[in-house]
DNA sequence: AGCGGAACCTGTCGGC
DNA sequence: TGCCGACAGGTTCCGC
């Protein structure tokens, strides 16, 4: 469940079971992810405390008293599983760690799109990965992102996923996010007008902030669930919604494929 | 240079 | 019941 909200409600939710703990024992189960998972992370973290969790984009950065960090992706199926005694091992888990006296920590992804890497500190959080604004701040930003997208013959769903714009939007996002903005997402970017353009910034925020309200009422649940998380689905206004009425016209929501990947839109209401 | 499509990997679901 | 293809919230690489 990784897209930007998921990323933050996780981060979230390691900060209050790890923030400030010593990470006691750490075992790779699995090192094969996206990216191998590195042999050096036991040496450098073992005995190191943890001093911070941020989000940049989709990515999670484990900060730690000494020169490196951790960085996690979720990619599609990437969860991390907190226990409160040791766990049992499963199926697909790649990392077990423990923090102070009785902090169990699993990452788990059955696809192996995430990774778990490590980096050196000082890091350039703000040209990270090569990624674009963070949807918190692209407000002061929206004449630089409105000249890129209006530059662009691109359709804008593919813009907004496209990572060096704008950090952390996801397929299902990308879709509430147009939908709420009234723009087709065949729609080509130099196609529409600024006005427009300015309004779904705003719906950018919106739906993540929305998104990030909603997952962190259910992290409540994180550690009894296991990491099962399966929140916003109930505000999903064209997500999924295939055949169903649009809930502001009533026409009939559309899905088609935009390279490769599924968009659901209101032919009426986004243009 | 910038774009779309394929590839990466595993599980699930619907159709036949 | 069983097999097969399509599909899933992401990113990167490879041609055109």
């Amino acid at each position: 469940m990784p897209e930007l909200p998921e990323v933050e409600t996780v981060c979230k939710g390691l900060s209050e079971k790890i923030l400030k703990k010593k990470l006691k024992e750490l075992k790779i189960l699995n090192p094969y992810l996206r990216t191998k998972i590195p042999v050096k992370i036991e040496s450098l973290f073992l005995g190191r405390h943890v001093k911070k969790i941020i989000r940049r984009g989709k990515n999670g950065l484990i900060f730690f008293n000494c020169n490196y960090v951790i960085i996690f992706h979720l990619g599609m199926t990437g969860k991390f599983k907190i226990f409160l005694k040791k766990p049992f091992f499963e199926k697909h888990d790649h990392l077990f760690m423990k923090f102070g006296k009785s902090c169990y920590l699993l990452f788990n992804d059955i696809r192996k799109f995430g990774s778990i890497d490590i980096m050196r500190v000082p890091i350039d959080i703000i040209c990270f990965r090569g990624l674009g604004h963070e949807p918190k701040v692209i407000n002061s930003f929206a004449n630089d992102i409105c000249t890129k997208i209006r530059n662009s013959r691109r359709n804008i769903k593919n813009i907004l996923l496209d990572q060096s714009i704008i950090a952390g939007i996801g397929n299902i996002y990308a879709s509430e996010i147009l939908f709420r903005s009234g723009i087709s997402p065949i729609a080509k970017g130099n196609n529409i007008s600024k006005k427009r353009l300015e309004r779904m910034i705003i719906e950018v925020e919106n739906v993540l902030d929305l998104a990030i309200e909603k997952g962190g009422s259910t992290i409540k649940n994180y550690s009894n669930t296991e990491g099962s998380l399966g929140y916003f689905q109930n505000n999903l206004l064209v997500y999924d919604r295939e055949g169903l009425s649009c809930l502001i016209c009533k026409n009939l929501i559309i899905k088609i494929k935009q390279s490769g990947r599924s968009s659901y839109y209101c032919r009426k209401c986004q243009r």
